[in-house]
DNA sequence: GAACCATTCATACGTTCGTATTATTCGTGA
DNA sequence: TCACGAATAATACGAACGTATGAATGGTTC
């Protein structure tokens, strides 16, 4: 699972091969058919196993006791977090779709999951007039985008700009950036005085 | 040409083979190392002749005569119109990265020319202080990141929530909603009264 | 210590891939 | 009209792929 996890990062779905992973992982070229039935399953259970957590860590940020826009503000927090910590996930939870495919199923329920938890999030923030109006998937959307993408063009922000945002102190620029402008984002601008 | 960007966009780079383009194309096995040297030369032919358009377009709409926060809706409003009408542009732009690779040198490039440009615009807001301070380019970053990520989900949120964002009328409301929440999150917040 | 069973291993199979090779076709200009 | 060259076409090649097969291995259980 690990040599999977990595090369399948490293390479994508078809560009990691079953002799690949098997080879970094010092087991036979049978292991992945005999231990998980194929490679498409291997790539399955370790899509579940990255997934799980980050789905997990969203609903458990989400159901903090705070506002909910400071809710909101946690999670994009706990996306870029996670994320550092892996690194591969956004990679796994776009690959498949870049390439013009479905999502498969594990990162589908989990989209579903995190989708509804944070929607119900920013209904609970326009209900209280914290949030601004509109639909709450897109915003939930809009909310998501931003630490997948941001992460996901590290690497050719690098190798195209030579701009590292790995680095700590970039990082916690990158987190600060994206979190104020989520929150900008999501605010509902505050009424004239009335209301 | 067209018979390779289809079928990069439907399958991938890898998905797609040779012998399936030139077949779409009712042409030889052989046409595509005849008239482009290689699969890739293809390839890079095909992302060349849909990211130019996207960059110029980009370039036009930032250079007209408007106030900057009102350019850069524009850009948003542009790069989902343009991404309507070439529904597989954002694939092509994250295929590669998101398979763990570099992109491929005609993203590359426009990625770099569109970032200097949007980063250009916001300085200029930010001087006549109608843009939020922060990094010029995240703050761009960020802007893309809505019009590509929202685009790239499209199609699982249709199969996984049942959720279609392509006909005209939910196209509006995204594009809407996209517009908004970017002017919100680069919007330098209204100064308390002084200044 | 013998039988059993999960696992490892080496190897083979059939397919598909991108590209190379060689022949053929066909429109154009002298 | 003939020759040239660009384009098309059919086929071959070697490599890599995912998976299947059957034999070895080694620990566990009676």
């Amino acid at each position: 699972m690990r040599a999977g996890r990595e090369l399948f990062a490293e390479q994508g779905y078809d560009g990691a091969s079953v002799r690949a992973i098997t080879s970094r992982a010092e087991a036979n070229l049978g292991a992945i058919t005999y231990h998980f039935g194929s490679k498409q399953a291997l790539y399955h259970e370790v899509l579940r196993s990255m997934v799980v957590p980050l789905r997990d860590r969203v609903a458990e940020v989400a159901s903090r006791d705070a506002p909910p826009l400071d809710r909101l503000d946690a999670v994009v927090e706990a996306y870029f977090r996670h994320f550092a910590a892996h690194g591969d996930l956004p990679r796994f939870l776009m690959e498949r779709i870049a390439a013009g495919q479905l999502p498969p199923p594990p990162v589908a329920v989990a989209m579903k999951s995190i989708l509804g938890t944070l929607a119900g999030l920013v209904r609970e923030g326009q209900r209280q007039r914290s949030v601004r109006d509109g639909d709450p998937v897109l915003l939930s959307l809009s909310l998501i985008a931003q630490p997948v993408y941001l992460t996901l063009v590290q690497t050719p922000l690098r190798d195209v700009l030579g701009l590292d945002l790995a680095d700590t102190e970039s990082f916690e620029r990158l987190v600060d950036h994206a979190r104020a402008f989520v929150r900008a984002g999501l605010t509902a601008s505050p009424l004239p005085d009335t209301a």
